[in-house]
Parts: C-alpha cells; sequence; structure tokens
DNA sequence: AAACGTCCATCGCGAAAAGCGATGGTTTGC
DNA sequence: GCAAACCATCGCTTTTCGCGATGGACGTTT
C-alpha cells in the first residue's frame, strides 16, 4: 500500500527539525519542545538514519548549525506534514465540540413544527455545523445514510430511538359546523373530509375512524397543509390532523376554523427519533437528540396547556 | 509552537486505520501491512486514545468493522498525510538519485567552454534537476547562496575548491602581423592591444606583462570575446587572452587570425571550482563537481595535442 | 597560549512502548 | 447448538524513548 519507510517518518522528529531549523541549535530547539539537547540529539540522528542522510551540518562551536540540502528537502515537505498534522488534530477538536456534519430525514408536520426550532437551537450552540436535512420519503423510511431519522411510528432494523411527544388527533372544520366541544366519531360518518394522502400514520387512523363506525368520504388528498385547510374554510370538507400540523398552520388563530376534540379520542399518533443502533455517534447528533426532545417536551406542555 | 498532541499522532496509525477502512477488517488490514492481528488492534487503540475516541465502530462477529463519524474525520485528514509523507519520501529519493536545485556561478569564459559540457552531461543524468546558473559578478565572487562557483584564482574564506585546469595566456593577433612562431614578450612593448576589462585574473596578467618588460598600449577592452577579436582582425591590434577564451571563439580556424604562443610563457590563468567548506553537499553538487574535473581534464589534454 | 563558554555526540540506565502469540468473548450463519 | 469469523486482552520479549552526565570540537577571550 504505502512504500516501505513512509510509515517509519515520525512528526515528533519533523518538529524537532522544524524547531532547529528556527531557533538555529538543537539546544534552543530542546528547550522550546520541552526535551533535552541529548534526546533533540537523537531524535534528529534517527530523522537522518530514516532520510539516510544528514539533515544539519554542525559547525561545531557556537555557530548556529545549518540545514544541508537534504535536511532544505525534508523541512520543506515536514512542515507540511504537520501543519496537515495540526489540520486534522482541529479538525478532532471541531468535530468533539459539536463540529462537523449531521443528516437528518423528516416528514411533514415535524419539519414544520420540531425541525425548525432544533436546528436554530443546534445553529446556536454550533454556527459552524453542517445540517443537512432529507425528506424525500419513499413508502419505506431510510435510515441508513442518515444519522437521525423523524418518523411517526416505529422502523424495524437495527434501530434506536426516542420517543419525542404523542400527537392527538383533532377535527378542523368550518366555524359553524359543529358546536364547541368535542364531536362524536359517529357524526363524521359519510361526512366530506378532506386528508393527507396514505402515508405514514395516515391509514393508521383512518382504520381507526372506520372501527368506531366513521367513515367520512374523502373528497380531496393532498401533503400540504395549507391546501386541506384551504378547503376546509372552502367548505369542502372537514379534516382530521393531528395537533402537531395544526399548530404548524397557526389553525387556533383562525377565526373561519375551528378545532374540536374528538370522543372516543382517536390513538394518538407518535412521533419518534430513530438512529442506528450498535454506531458511535457524533457528539452533534447526540447533541440533536437532546434538543430533539427537549424541544418536543415544551410543545407537549404547550399543548396540555 | 505545536499544539500539544499534535506530534503524537503516528502515521503507523493512520496507515493502520486507512488499511482497515479499505478491508473492513482488522486481521485482513494486518495481513496486508505485514503485522498481527493483535498488533493493529492495539495501534487503534492508542490511535483512538490520541485522538480521544472510537474511530471504529466493531459489531463483532463476521460483520465488518465501520467507521465511526469521529474515524471518517480522522480518516479523511489521515490519508492526506500519507499522501504527503509518500510526497516527502519521494522528494528524498529523487534528491537522493540526483535530482533537485543546484545554483552555479560562472564567468566569462567558462560559461562559454566548460559549463555548456557539464550542464550537458549533468541534464543527460538526471533530467529533471533544475540548474541555475549565475553570472552577476561583483568585485568579489560571491560564493554564499551558491553551491558551485567556477572562479578563475583562488577565493578566501571557508571554501574547498578543485583545481580544474591551467588556462596559458596566448596571443592573438592578424595573420601577418608576427611570423609563425613563439612571439617574444619584448615585442609586445608599445604595440596596440585590446583586452579586457580589469577584472579576474586580467589585472595580474598585465602586471606580468609589465615585468617583462612589455607595456603595450591598450586601445580598447571589452568583456564579449567576439568584440575584441573582431577588433583585431579590424587591425586594432593584437589581444593576449587565455586560451580557453580562444577556443570558445573558434580562432584556430579563423583564417584572418594567428595564435602565437609567447616566450617566455606568461603566469598561467588557474581555473578553479569551489564550493563552502564544511557543509554537505547534494549528491547533485558532488557529481557535478566530477563532471566538471572530468571535462577540464578532457580540455586539458585537447590543448596539449 | 591557555582558559572558558557554547555546542553537539555519546554512554548507561530506567521506564515505556511495540509487537507477538495465545486465549477468551461476541456475533453471525448453518 | 456448533462452527466460523472477528476483535480485545494478557503475558512476554525486544526495542525504543527520554534523561542525566560526560566528553570532544570549536570559537572567543584573556
Amino acid at each position: 500500500m504505502y512504500p516501505p519507510g513512509v510509515t517509519d517518518i515520525e512528526l515528533r522528529h519533523l518538529a524537532a527539525m522544524a524547531a532547529i531549523a528556527d531557533e538555529g541549535s538543537f539546544g534552543r530547539a530542546a528547550a522550546r519542545l520541552g526535551y533535552t539537547q541529548s534526546t533533540v540529539s537523537q531524535q534528529i540522528a534517527a530523522l537522518e538514519r530514516t532520510v539516510g542522510g544528514p539533515v544539519f551540518d554542525r559547525p561545531g562551536g557556537p555557530k548556529p548549525v545549518r540545514i544541508t540540502p537534504l535536511g532544505a528537502v525534508v523541512l520543506e515537505h515536514g512542515r507540511d506534514l504537520l501543519a496537515r498534522a495540526e489540520k486534522l488534530a482541529d479538525a478532532v477538536d471541531r468535530f468533539k465540540a459539536g463540529g462537523g456534519r449531521i443528516d437528518i430525514g423528516t416528514f411533514q408536520s415535524v419539519s414544520n413544527v420540531i425541525l425548525p426550532v432544533v436546528v436554530c437551537r443546534l445553529r446556536e450552540e454550533q454556527p459552524d455545523c453542517d445540517i443537512r436535512l432529507f425528506e424525500e420519503e419513499p413508502d419505506q423510511p431510510r435510515i441508513s445514510d442518515l444519522d437521525l431519522l423523524f418518523y411517526d411510528g416505529r422502523i424495524d432494523g437495527d434501530v434506536e430511538s426516542a420517543k419525542l411527544l404523542d400527537d392527538p388527533y383533532l377535527l378542523v372544520c368550518g366555524n359553524d359546523a359543529f358546536p364547541d366541544g368535542p364531536v362524536q366519531l359517529a357524526q363524521l360518518d359519510d361526512a366530506p373530509m378532506v386528508a393527507w394522502p396514505l402515508t405514514c400514520d395516515q391509514p393508521l387512523m383512518e382504520q381507526a375512524l372506520a372501527h368506531n363506525g366513521a367513515r367520512p368520504r374523502v373528497v380531496f388528498r393532498s401533503a400540504i397543509n395549507e391546501t386541506l385547510l384551504s378547503m376546509v374554510r372552502a367548505g369542502m370538507g372537514s379534516a382530521v390532523l393531528p395537533w402537531l400540523a395544526i399548530r404548524g398552520a397557526n389553525v387556533e388563530s383562525d377565526r373561519q376554523l375551528r378545532v374540536h376534540e374528538l370522543c372516543p379520542a382517536l390513538p394518538v399518533r407518535e412521533i419518534y427519533l430513530h438512529w442506528r443502533a450498535g454506531r458511535t455517534q457524533s457528539p452533534l447528533a447526540t447533541r440533536a437528540i437532546e434538543i430533539a426532545v427537549e424541544v418536543a417536551a415544551e410543545l407537549s406542555g404547550a399543548r396540555r396547556a
């Protein structure tokens, strides 16, 4: 792979060489490096052994040592090598401080409500970090190549997860569709309704509706919440949406719309944050999980209030 | 100078890491590197100690190990570091094979006769070498910053030298100025003459002329040999030039000019090659000295023939 | 000229580390 | 379950690292 001898080069020796070149003396270089003069002398001897020739001329006496032509070649590349090593150390430090890149998979309502806050706080703590979001959603959520994945449900495979919050379904309808207070599920039977496409938790929710004797007529499907709500305002029908989506669209302050709890309540949609099991996380990912849990808890509290 | 820890990085460990990343297994990497599996395991452990975290996830069993986010950071820079180290080794090899740069100081006739051959042979052996020639000639020849210096005389200071050849002075004159055979120095007294400027050996030569009762009238001085010879052809006067200069200008095949030995002969001009004492030479410089001596010897032989 | 100061090389020693072989624990696949 | 593949760990030997002390070389000073 690498030619023999390449890995015999020691950065310590190159650092000693650079210090000597700067100071003009083995002894002063040793002092600067925190070594003994004899140690530095041996380090240079070792370096000269590996490169196969002297790198300094030692005139003897108080004259400063001078670099040889071979030494100049070694030093030129050596300084470069040391600079690169320093860059490596810097990169590691930045990484451990939370820098670096993180790839997060997300979906619909999480993108609208939770994620903005998470990203914001993360960037506050780590202005230089590189956060990449992915919302492509094939039928199966893809966690390979992602560090973190938000999803409303569990995922099979070698995955760990944190439950972020319970997201109950609520009814959004026109101002005068129902009187204040909870709405009986049965009242939704055969009612016109707009809804999300049948991905994620949506099929489960509709089954639960049906199981409770509510078979609404779905007159329109869209993944865009704003579109759905416009349809509700237009009187096309009502919508059963999770609380997160409702909050994300500021429905509560919309005088044309009203939100009702459902009775009996549908099974809540559960929001999870997933990551691959058995893999060491980056500090950035670890922190992102913590922040996501925090944010979710705050949201949960806000909902109950 | 360098932050602590930078010089603790070992190229050996990075090489092991790269091999593992390629092979997906500590054992195979060990085989490739010529180490034992346990050794590689410890190398990675050491690396992980210096960077402060795991660089590989070991799933256990026949699954390939996988790099961690931290490991990815380290590996990215590590490969770079290894590539640079390889460049260093390459540069050293090239240098030892005679590559690299050489700075040569020269003057007038050496530039014309000796140096072209030396440079030619050197470049034949080392096509990639970087030969730089300097002909600036302040009153004092400057050997600092030069690897090699041609000069017609000795130099004071900490300098070693090789005598290349004796370069006798000869008389160049018009076809019919003197009969064939040696010319008595006395015959040059008050004769019109063109000559070099009073640098290098020229003052010494003119003193020697005077000392032998010949005080020619110098009617023109120029450092350009061709100019001087044109003047001789034009009948302005004759010229006392060293053999090297005469050969460099192809005087011998010029039917308008004739070359005479002088009687008694003037002290020869001695051509030396100098280099700073007590300094390790580059192989290229060493070889250049050898070649220069060879070329000078050939020229010496050619002259005597 | 002799004494001094500065400098690097070298020697001996103790501590640390590298590398090896053998062993043991884990996980996967049959 | 059993076998196979894999990595971690332990004990051991050999090598290396770094130190302090000493000595030789050179230039400067007296």
